[in-house]
DNA sequence: CTCATAGACGTTATGTTATAACATTTTATG
DNA sequence: CATAAAATGTTATAACATAACGTCTATGAG
C-alpha cells in the first residue's frame, strides 16, 4: 500500500449527494481486507455484512438499524452478535463510532492512523469525516499545557452541508 | 456582571485534585442565579439540587445517578424529572453533556458563550473545561471550506491528567 | 486423523440511558 | 378569584448496550 494511491480517500470530504456510493462500498471492501490482512483479523461473513450495512449509506447507521437489517435478510442476529462485531470493525479503525449520535459510520481512509473528525448534517443526516491536522494538534498542545495527555479525541460537529442549505428556505 | 472579575472561572483548566471546590460550587450557583435571572427562568429548587448534584465533584455524572441521589435525600423523583431538569440546565449553558460518557459535567463558565471542550481523565475520572479558540474557530473554518456551516462542536478528549500520569507506575 | 486450543458465534437475560404521553399542581398575572 | 402558562407527577415504554455462559468451528500439533 505504499506504491499506488490510485484511491483518493479524502476525497470523500467533497462528496456530493449524488456520489458514486458503489465506489465508495468497494473501496471501504477492499480496504477492509487489506487492513484484516495485515493485521492477522478474520473479516467473518458476519462482520464484513455488518460493515456492507454500514456504508450502505453515509448517514451513521445504529446497532439496532443493523440488526433489523441482518434480521430482515433472514439472518438469525441479536445484539451482542451486532456489538461484537461494531467492537471487531471499530478496534481496526473500519469505522467509526458517533457519540453524539449513538450510531456508526464507515471509516472513509482506514489504512492510515487518524482521528476521527465529523461534520454531521441536521438536514440530510450524512456523515461526512474530515481531517484537519491543527485541530487535534492543537487539542494535544493545549492539552499538555496542563499537563494532561491525551489518549484519545472525539472531535464531532453537527449543522448544515452544502446541499442542505442550498435545500432550507 | 461587567464590572468586577473578582472571580476566575478559567482557572479550572489548572484546577488540583485538592482545590478548594467549595468555591467552585459557590461560584456555579451564583452564577446560575444570575443567569436564570438574565433570561427569566425560574431555578426551581429540584433545578437547583439537580445542578447541586452535578456539582459535588469535577467528575461527570449520569442522570441516574442523580436520580438516586435525589431519591437518597428523600425526594420522590423518576426519570423524566431528571431529565427535564437537565435539559433546562443544559439550555442555560450550566451544565454540559458528556457524549462520550452519557453523563453531565457542571460549566465552569456559564456566563461567556462558548463551546464546550473537554479533557476526560481515564484515572480519576475528572472533567476538565477547556478552551482553545483556535479549535472552535479551525473546525469552523475547516467546514466552510467544503460548504458545510456548523451549528454545534462537541470536541472530548481522554487521557490523563497531571496528577494521574505521576501516580501511574 | 484426532485431539486440544482459541476464536467466533449463539442464546438468554438483564443492565443502562432516554423519552412519549397524559394528568395534576404550582405560579404568575389580570 | 379566574385564567393561562409553566413546572412537575406519573406510567409506560423505547432505545442502547453488555454480562454470562454454552456451542460451534477453524487451525495446528501430535
Ligand atoms: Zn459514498
Ligand atoms: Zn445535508
Ligand atoms: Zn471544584
Ligand atoms: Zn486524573
Amino acid at each position: 500500500m505504499s506504491s499506488a494511491d490510485s484511491n483518493t480517500p479524502a476525497s470523500n470530504a467533497n462528496r456530493d449527494h449524488d456520489h458514486d456510493h458503489g465506489k465508495c462500498v468497494a473501496e471501504a471492501l477492499a480496504s477492509a481486507e487489506r487492513v484484516c490482512e495485515a493485521q492477522g483479523a478474520r473479516l467473518t461473513p458476519q462482520r464484513r455484512q455488518v460493515l456492507e450495512l454500514i456504508w450502505r449509506s453515509h448517514v451513521p447507521v445504529g446497532a439496532y438499524e443493523i440488526l433489523d437489517a441482518m434480521r430482515d435478510g433472514g439472518r438469525r442476529a441479536d445484539p451482542p452478535t451486532v456489538y461484537r462485531a461494531l467492537e471487531f470493525l471499530a478496534g481496526l479503525g473500519l469505522i467509526h463510532r458517533i457519540s453524539t449520535r449513538n450510531a456508526f459510520i464507515g471509516c472513509s481512509h482506514p489504512m492510515s492512523e487518524h482521528r476521527a473528525q465529523v461534520l454531521l448534517c441536521d438536514g440530510c443526516g450524512q456523515a461526512t469525516e474530515i481531517e484537519i491536522g491543527t485541530i487535534a494538534q492543537g487539542l494535544t498542545d493545549g492539552a499538555a499545557d496542563l499537563g494532561f495527555a491525551i489518549a484519545d479525541q472525539t472531535v464531532e460537529a453537527s449543522g448544515l452541508c452544502r446541499s442542505c442549505q442550498s435545500t432550507a428556505h
